[in-house]
Order: C-alpha cells, then structure tokens, then sequence
DNA sequence: CTACTGATTTGATCTGCATCAACGCGGGTG
DNA sequence: CACCCGCGTTGATGCAGATCAAATCAGTAG
C-alpha cells in the first residue's frame, strides 16, 4: 500500500518535473544520422519531402518523462539520439522495462488514440516527431512507409520474444550474460573489437533489473561475480570491456550464436 | 545433461511422427471464417482473388509440429481453425512459448528466410498456406496486406509487451488469474454470459505452465486454490466456469478494467 | 573541506516457487 | 477385466533470488 502511493508521488512529481524543450529546428532529412535504419529508410526523395514537411524535433533530458501510459497519442517519433525505455508499471509500485529505444527505433502506432505504457529517457534524447494524424494519412499514400514500419514492427517483435524466454525462463546469470551480448551486438562491433573497445552501459543497476525482472541487488552481484571470474572489466561506473566473449556466451545459455 | 538428451529424443521422434495432411482444397475467401480478422481483412475483391491463386489449406493433427525452429520458410500462413503455440527451447531443455495462435493469427514472417521458434499444433489446427516468395511480391504491389499485416505485428507486439509484465513481474496467482482473465477475454463473452457459460481451457497443465513461466506443479496448486477459493470452477478437466469475475481481476493484479 | 544525496556493494535472512517423489484418476487396449 | 500410460494432484524439501539492512563510494552543493 505505501509502495502504491509512493509510485503516484514519483508519477506526480515527475510529470511536472518534466523539462521538454521544443527545438523547432528542422534539419534536412537527407543529412539524418538515421536515415537509413529508420521508418523513412526505404523512402524516396520526394517522400521524404512529404516527411520533412510535418516533422519536429523535440528533445528530453535524462529523466524526463516522454510519454504517460494512457496519455493521447497526439505523436508519434523516431529516436535520432539518445536512449529511451518503454516501461509497464503495476499499481503497487513494481515496474518492467518491455524495450529499450535506441537511435532510429520508433515510438507510438497508427491507428491507436492511446499509449499503453510509459516512455522515459534514460540519456538525453532527441526525437523526431510527426503529429500522428497526418502521419497516418501519408501511410495510406506511402506504401514504403508502411512497408517500413511493418518490417520494423516484426523486428520488434521478434526481440520482444527473445526477452520472453530469458523473463520466463533464463537465471540470473544467464539474464545479466545475455544482456551485455546483447549490449555488445548493439554497439556494432566486431568480435575483434569487442576485446579491447569501451563499451557503454547506459543504464544504472536499477535500470538493468528493471529490464531483466530482476532487483538491482541481484544485478550487482551477479555483475560482481562476472568482474571476479574475469569475463568483464569495468573501467568506471558507466563503461566496461568484455574480456572473454566466449565465456560470456556460455554464460548467456542461448545455443546458437 | 539428462534432459536435454530427453529434449533431442523428443524432437527427433516428432519430426517424423508429424503427420502432415494436405487437403489442396480451396475454399472460397469469401465465405471464410477469418475474412474480416485475418491479412486479408482489408482486401477487396480483386485482391482476396489474387491471394484465392496461391492459397493452400493444410491440416495439422493436435501435438503434430507445424514448423520446425531454423527450418526454412516456404511458406507463411493464416490460422483458420483450431489453437497452435509459438514457442522456444534451450539447450538444456527448459522452454518458453511466446505466443498462442488462434484463428485469423498469423504465421511467419515476409522478408526472412527462417523462422525462430517452434509452432506446434496444440488442438487440431487448419491453416491458410501461401508460399512465402509469391506473398511478399503479392505486399509491394497491395497496400492492403502490408497495412493489415502491420497492424497485427503491431497489436501482437502489444501482447508481447504485456506478457513481458507477466513474465518478469507477476506472481504464480497474478499469472494464473490474468491466463484465466485472457482466456475469458479471447473467447469474446460479455461479462454477464461469463459468469454462466462453460468456457474451454485449450492447454494442458504443463502447456499453461510452460506459457506462464511455471511449473506444471505449481500451475495445478494455484488453480487448486482458486478452486478452493471458488473463483472458477471446473466442470472436467478441459471445461471450466469463472464463478467469481471480480475476484479473479483482483487476483490478476491488473490496475485498468 | 564537509555534508549530503543517490548509486552501488556487501551481508544476513526469508520465502515463493522449483524440484523430487508418490499417488489417484480416466480412458484406451489386449 | 486388468493393465497401462498420460495427465493431474498432493506432499516434503531445497534453493535462487527477494527482501531487509548497513556500509562504501562518487559526485556536488555549500
């Protein structure tokens, strides 16, 4: 019960807390750092003309709230920089992270009035927003949009059934070892690499077990015992480097690579 | 070490067990069941025709394996009868299912050569087969299925998302009583009949558990319980009733109706 | 430099669910 | 009918990870 009207102070307190600044600018969709990876990847250039046309870009500082579950969704984004995290939370105060946004992922759907669970970013974030109304229009003329959109959908959800195996099934170790995989996979990198490049956690211990159905003392520990064994070295709180890629695999419990 | 021996065995025997029917009977899309729910929901005429040229029906016994995980993906199909499951197995043995297939749901992917989970056929199952090559040229050029099968990939990645929650966060009786509650949903009865209609538990006791992240134990004692509890009550061992709504949403640990 | 705050680590204890084990029940089969 | 065999229930026990608690560390405001 405290644990519950904790979470609507936090709620509360974040919503006004919350810093958004409107840039207002609009840089060139063809210079876009994301162009290729995001919903616009497949467009052509006067499609992309059609986009520039009702893009924004806003930005959020860590922290910051970005959307409320059950706020309208009067835009839908693409994330050109920065981390952000889908969260679902439960009236007593527990909470799952269900995906991690990072540059070129998308946020909210056509068709929905309504977004059923909280975005926050985690590092400072800049979207790239489109008011969803005429958005949708432009996906019923703009068959690379939706064909975009589609692919990018079944990617997600593919991940999205990945995290379903390691929430229902996987240890602790297995969790927190799949995770930095999965880490190591995302900065793009080489196995080569992956040896002796900083890597960057962009998420807090708490974070972490928020995406993994963990606690944060748990995800310290089990980190601890990985530092110990020598599979990571942590060079600050925020950066590491994985020392042994292949005993961090067999930690992972997955089978293929 | 045992089991996952056991887990081989299992699958070596299945795969040649499965006994797969090819009807090539071709019902008219008009008069399907699926019509308005399915990919072609959106389709008109001229469009269901050109799917009518590369559909096949098959039929799949319950317990026959539909799809096998790596297993190349000719074709991509519908579910027009019967309950199939999407799931996922560790080396060692341990799986996970990550989806359950009812009628108008959607098999595979266009755009992958592969699929990455076992489909299983839970009851008796018919599906819509096309083959995947001439599908994915039937989406560029039609709108309609590209829009369509986004907005299913994008409705199933909600499930995903709140199964997630499930998965990481809830307890054994949270997870059993929002299984029920989906269960009562997905079988479309107003709150008024389901107090009174007998409803169908598709799953045995090890499948619910192996979709809720338990053990087949655990799922007996917490549905034991609630019986105890007189929350639902079972007519035999595949019929049961909801003799108490309100107590099992409470139980489902669900804020929102 | 000191105090404070939030993140992290570490330790001690508790508990929900897994695991191991035995038994009951129903339906098919020789 | 007797015999299985797959499925489900029930009980006893163990353990991974949660919970509770306290100490350390890093950054930063004063």
């Amino acid at each position: 019960m405290a644990g519950r009207v904790l979470a609507m102070v936090i709620r509360a307190v974040g919503r006004y807390g919350c810093a958004m600044l409107d840039l207002q600018s609009r840089p060139k969709c063809s210079e876009c750092p994301i162009r290729h990876r995001a919903v616009c990847a497949r467009c052509d250039d006067d499609e992309l003309l059609m986009l520039e046309q009702i893009k924004t870009y806003k930005s959020f500082k860590a922290g910051d709230q970005v959307l409320w579950r059950g706020d309208g969704l009067t835009y839908v984004a693409s994330v050109v920089a920065g981390v952000a995290s889908l969260g679902k939370t439960m009236e007593d105060g527990r909470t799952q992270m269900v995906g991690l946004l990072l540059p070129s992922d998308f946020i909210g759907r056509p068709g929905r009035e309504t977004i059923d669970f909280d975005v926050v970013a985690v590092t400072d974030v800049t979207l790239c927003c489109f008011h969803r109304k005429p958005f949708e229009a432009l996906i019923e003329t703009t068959p690379h949009i939706a064909q975009r959109l589609m692919e990018m959908a079944l990617d997600e959800l593919d991940a999205a059934r990945d995290w379903m195996l390691l929430l229902g099934r996987k240890t602790a170790r297995e969790k927190i070892a799949t995770f930095i995989e999965m880490l190591v996979r995302r900065q793009q990198l080489t196995i080569a690499d992956a040896m002796h490049q900083e890597l960057v956690l962009p998420l807090t211990r708490h974070e972490i077990a928020n995406y993994l159905g963990l606690t944060l003392e748990t995800v310290s520990r089990q980190l601890g015992a990985m530092k110990k064994e020598r599979i990571v070295q942590f060079v600050d709180r925020r950066r590491f480097r994985v020392t042994d890629l292949e005993a961090l695999h067999v930690a992972s419990g997955d089978d293929c690579p």
